[in-house]
RNA sequence: GGGUUCAUAGUCCAGUUGGUUAUGACGUCGCCCUUACACGGCGAAGAUCCAGGGUUCGAAUCCCUGUGGACCCA
């Protein structure tokens, strides 16, 4: 018989016609019948070119994970959805215009911005649908939409409502780079080289001066109280009484306080508003009254007296150079310091006091550490993230932007006595362009309003991807369909920002849990294990490389290569080399091909054999499904295919299957049984890699689509696996000793069988060419 | 300073509840067109399983200490 498969290699091409033929098809449209499954996909943020191979791979992963549970018949809800939410497209836009935003109209700006998405978010679409994405790409959203963002209004809307919601005047971060509040999540924190100043303070009433060492010297002016360790003996004849402030000629006290280090600088230290976190407690404990001394404009403030208006750099330059002159330094020295910047734009962040918006989250902690006990974790070790986030979290969520991409908050003040209103939720509100929907102040009876400019903290919005994809608010039979949803999968770098957020958002909205799994994915990291960023120029595109080598390829790789949670490396020529496997597997099916498909037949031995290994790779297979980690099946399956089944047993059934001197009985188990295998193979691998699974099971099983199967089940066959290790050291030891004896393979030579392989005398000798005897 | 995590051939990785000779891949070297596949086949070389100690008849695996790396938090 002719094989039916012509071709000697898999064609990436062929995925082209594929991915038509499911588009055509529509088979992955979403039916919410039976027993529901979504996935909370991630929006990925359109941020620039290249698109992250890491993120591809996630993707590939996410898709994979919609696959199995639909093998598992389930109906699966994969929505598809674009960040565009933000701060980095802000910055892309002043950047690529050469434009100030807060020197710009802002409706033209807004325009800029988006135009600038649409433009990075068609690459990522054609990525996502050219991995072979079985999501609900007809739909996709996008989180600056009108509904979507009218949605983020309306739950604010509930939460205000509700009392979560109040404004304060507090220290905050500030960025003043991007000029807004950031949040305690949006800050990292680097080792920048700094001076260390000790600058020496006088102490009243006394000859003595106290050194205090300090990287902040332009802060003296907001300097309130100086504290130094209750057990350091140095210290101990100071206390109580005052200093004078260098420069400033203030007095201010010597008071104790435990977080004194007595190995740093002098073992004094002095408290200002604000040099870091530790000055806003101890200015609360202390009751102290803050200083501002830094503006939003990143200067100083008539604070600082002579040195109002400098830059917060200059200001240090300046003053640790005049307390120079003026003798009152003791030395300075060059340190590393740990500095809070801003993720985002990288600016050192400053603690301002400033009036914002906060969301209530101290007193949901407990309730969320209660929920989350309930959300299985893939793997379990990353819950640790969210465990030791909740546990640091001290104050609450300042949620208001001094930006203009995001989601506005919908607020009116009244103009005479500035009392906030807020509007009916279910329209999207534009405060700062739109008349008031508000007509008469509830408090005072003014009819005149100005609208809030501020837009919300984007994780405002991204916190609620599971409600608006199971159309909360909008839909209330389909959101009992569909939520909590099944899963979300995303990676582990935000479990503290988005994982949180969405428990909280969602726990404060809908009293639930968001999900009932997290799954939670490591970093593509170079080929070296360092991080890719595009400051080191090691960022790898992934779309020449799927152009290059197929999406299947690429998904292999991605599957095989990534233990879940673990980081991964990511390099070109492993890509390259896992193409091997897919041509291996097509050219056993080109092989099958030539031979009909046989429904059943009375197996052999060998066929039991082989049929036991399956059954172990089937269950192999099922354990690496059910934690959707797809390096156990893709990697179980490689290993049987090529080791065992191609290089084992399909050599020693060849004979058999072109039936020389076998009966016809043997010659269609064998035949039976090398499908059966195939088949059960191209079912496992279908979720893994979608495009030549299909094309083959098309060819040789079936004229409709493998995506639409079921996983295989296990058969419980008679275990006969204790026979692998005696065959394949028997091929071996054959292969061997013909080699040694210069013999070609297909040579005769004169080996015994063991006693222990009789069985399979038949099919090893005419694999071997065995003399017979 | 605290936490998570990792450490196995030149490289990457497996090793399930402790049990003979430590898995597989890439790369390297040698031989080979054997009618599915040269994107192939066969073979070979290559590992003090990070170090030290403990538990045990027996440790890559469990426990302790240390070293080094990655990431997170303060």
């Amino acid at each position: 018989m002719e094989p039916k498969i012509k071709e000697t290699a898999w064609n990436p091409e062929i995925e082209k016609q594929i991915l038509k033929q499911w588009e055509d098809s529509g088979i992955y449209k979403f039916n919410p019948q039976g027993e529901v499954f979504v996935i909370d996909t991630p929006p990925p943020y359109p941020s620039g070119r290249p698109w992250h191979i890491g993120a591809a791979a996630h993707y590939a992963q996410i898709d994979m994970i919609a696959r199995t549970a639909r093998m598992i018949g389930k109906s699966v809800l994969f929505p598809i959805g674009i960040d565009r939410n933000g701060l980095p497209v802000e910055m892309y836009t002043e950047k690529k215009y050469n434009i100030r935003m807060r020197e710009t109209d802002r409706t033209e700006f807004l325009k800029l911005c988006a135009t600038a998405l649409d433009d990075l978010e068609s690459e990522m679409i054609h990525i996502m649908k050219n991995l072979g994405l079985s999501g609900n790409f007809s739909e996709y959203y996008r989180t600056d939409s009108e509904q979507y963002r009218a949605l983020t209004q309306a739950t604010f809307i509930e939460l205000w409502k509700k009392g979560l919601i109040y404004i304060a005047n507090r220290p905050n971060n500030y960025d003043w780079i991007t000029g807004t509040t950031i949040a305690d999540a949006e800050i990292t924190y680097e080792e920048i080289p700094t001076k260390l100043v000790y600058m020496k303070f006088k102490i009243k009433d006394s000859d003595k001066v106290l050194i205090i060492a300090s990287t902040r010297p332009e802060l003296l002016c907001a300097c309130q109280a100086i504290i130094v360790n209750p057990e350091d003996e140095r210290h101990v004849y100071t206390i109580g009484k005052s200093v004078i402030i260098p420069i400033m000629n203030r007095e201010v006290q010597i008071r104790t306080h435990p977080s004194a280090e007595k190995e740093f600088g002098s073992g004094a230290v002095m408290v200002c508003s604000y040099g870091d976190q530790n000055d806003v407690a101890l200015f609360r404990e202390l009751k102290l009254r803050e200083i501002v001394a830094i503006g939003k404009n990143g200067r100083m403030t008539e604070a600082a007296g002579l040195y109002a208006g400098l830059k917060v750099k200059q200001a240090r330059e300046k003053i640790t150079e005049d307390l120079q002159n003026q003798g009152l330094v003791e030395k300075v020295e060059s340190i590393n310091h740990r500095t809070p910047i801003s993720e985002r734009s990288k600016a050192p962040i400053e603690i301002i006091p400033m009036e914002e918006y906060y969301l209530k989250q101290k007193e949901s902690v407990e309730k969320i550490k209660e929920l989350s006990s309930k959300i299985i974790f893939h793997p379990t070790m990353h819950k640790q993230i969210l465990t030791n986030w909740l546990e640091s979290i001290t104050i609450d969520w300042p949620i208001s932007r001094r930006r203009f991409y995001g989601t506005e908050i919908p607020i009116w003040y009244c103009k005479k006595c500035s009392e906030p209103h807020i509007p009916e939720p279910g329209k999207y509100h534009r405060p700062w362009k739109d008349p008031s929907p508000i007509s008469k102040c509830t408090k005072c009876g003014t009819t005149e309003f100005v609208g809030e400019e501020r837009t919300f903290d984007t994780w405002m919005d991204s916190s609620i991807s599971p409600l608006y994809v199971s159309k909360y608010g909008r839909d209330e039979e389909f959101f009992k369909k569909t939520y909590p949803a099944a899963i979300r999968p995303q990676s582990k770098d935000i479990v503290r920002t988005w994982l949180y957020y969405t428990i909280l958002r969602c726990e404060q909205l809908t009293g639930q849990t968001p999900w009932n799994e997290a799954w939670i994915m490591g970093y593509g990291v170079d080929e070296h294990g360092t991080k890719m960023s595009k400051s080191k120029g090691n960022v790898i595109d992934p779309l020449p490389i799927i152009q290059k080598f197929g999406a299947d390829t690429f998904r292999f790789w991605s599957a095989s290569e990534i233990n879940l949670g673990y980081d991964f490396r990511c390099s070109e020529q492993k890509i390259e080399t896992t193409r091997k496997f897919l041509s291996k597997l097509w050219n056993i099916s080109r092989f099958l091909s030539g031979f009909p498909v046989i429904k059943s037949a009375k197996t052999t031995p060998a066929d039991n054999w082989i049929l036991s290994e399956l059954d172990k790779v089937v269950s192999e297979c099922k354990r690496g499904f059910y934690d959707y980690n797809f390096f156990i099946p893709s990697t179980s399956i490689r290993e049987f295919t090529w080791n065992l089944f191609a290089a084992h047993y399909i050599e020693m059934v060849k004979g058999r299957a072109y039936s020389s001197s076998f009966s016809e009985e043997e010659r269609d188990a064998a035949i039976f049984t090398l499908h059966k295998v195939l088949s059960t193979l191209l079912l496992l691998l279908a979720p893994i890699t979608p495009f030549i699974t299909d094309h083959l099971w098309q060819t040789l099983y079936s004229d409709k689509t493998i995506h639409k199967e079921m996983f295989p089940q296990q058969e419980d066959h008679e275990d006969w696996t204790r026979f692998t290790k005696p065959i394949t050291e028997f091929n071996s030891n054959v292969w061997n000793k013909k080699k040694e004896q210069n013999l070609s393979l297909k040579d005769s030579i004169d080996i015994d069988i063991p006693d222990e392989l009789q069985q399979f005398a038949k099919d090893l000798q005419a694999m071997h060419n065995l003399k017979s005897r």
